[in-house]
DNA sequence: ACATCATTGTAGGCGCTGCCTACATTGAGG
DNA sequence: CCTCAATGTAGGCAGCGCCTACAATGATGT
């Protein structure tokens, strides 16, 4: 016998967190069972339920730390560049690169829940990058930037552009290389439109 | 005994697909059985396995049907309005109006799939709905209702802004309503862009 | 008309899962 | 040092997907 682990796991939270975001990352949301992670913790089968409720609140706190990590890099690319242009190529290289990373992440993110106590967390969550993001806008509007009107708005218009790329990428819709090889001109379209600008000569 | 059903069924996939869908609209995909289907259809609980190879072949069956829908009302919005913009809102609405409609069915053909063989024909459907967009665009640039460029990037602009927003939908972070509310005014950023237009005083 | 045979449904079993309950061990605080 | 909440264990339950062997059916060729 070990004799190693000393009934008590020391941390078996976080090592279930990491074990499980080593199967989403490796094996997909499907194939993880918390037996499975139970078992390469090296404790019995029922000992994630003293850390989870169920299944869905593992899921939930993977899907938290996720928007943790979103929010950390794209707060990065917010300070990024000389001119609003720069900055949001910043910013969606940074949010591209995650859905690269992550595609799994991104999906249990933005995976429909329908229990009312876990959205509401995770929806404070989004809110939470979202509104870094309309903050962002208003900032610009004010520098003259951009164009005026309502600021969730506008900010609404580019986070479903980027959320879009994203989650095509994520669900391998759309080939990463090709999407982040384009993002310049992406964003260019973005900011300028897609409806012909006499004064688009520069 | 009820003498009923004549031993074979009749039609069980289509009669699969059906309860699979209403049970995918009422429940969520994670809370579909094949046993629960079978039980539904009334037959045994091996019998689905003589029509779908598995339970995800079932799921990608659905996807099928859904791009096929989808494809269906864009197709109807892809002749509407006089100008370009009418016709993209009109593009925009049958999108989301699709997403609010059949959120998880959305969120389910979105979903990353493993397995090569799958991937193929989903991968076709994807590409078969963003061809009709790219082609579309490309007899909008020749008409000078959009900016020159590759128009396969350009549409991928345009679905990516909706493709996002229908995303976000279908997984309750954004309100629908509100959402469709401001299509008007969303469609008219993605077109005349985020930075000011000197023109733009119309 | 009838034998043939692929198709479609049935019956049962296997190992796995999530979740439940009762019990054991531990470490911290009164 | 005793108590007790927190944490891990052991076992059980029903449900699941998938497998195999077997039965009923209806189309096909002669």
């Amino acid at each position: 016998m070990p004799a190693s682990r000393p009934y008590h796991h020391g941390d078996l939270r976080a090592a279930l967190l990491r074990s499980a975001e080593r199967t989403l990352r490796e094996k997909g949301a499907g194939a993880l069972s918390l037996r499975e992670l139970a078992r390469e913790a090296g404790v019995s089968h029922a000992a994630p339920g003293r850390h989870f409720r169920d299944k869905q609140a593992l899921l939930d706190a993977l899907a938290m730390e996720g928007y943790e990590r979103l929010d950390r890099v794209l707060g990065e690319a917010y300070g990024a560049g000389p001119d609003f242009e720069r900055r949001m190529v910043a910013i969606a290289r940074a949010y591209l690169g995650f859905a690269v990373e992550h595609p799994e992440l991104l999906e249990l993110m933005f995976t429909r829940k329908h229990r009312p106590d876990s959205s509401a967390q995770l929806g404070a969550a989004v809110d939470r990058t979202f509104g870094a993001l309309t903050r962002l806008f208003a900032d610009a509007q004010e520098r003259g930037e951009i164009v005026a009107g309502d600021p969730e708005r506008i900010a609404l218009a580019a986070a479903a552009n980027l959320h879009g790329l994203a989650a095509l990428i994520a669900s391998c819709a759309l080939d990463a290389e090709e999407a982040v090889a384009g993002l310049d001109d992406h964003v260019h379209l973005l900011l300028h439109g897609l409806k012909p600008r006499p004064s688009d000569a520069a």
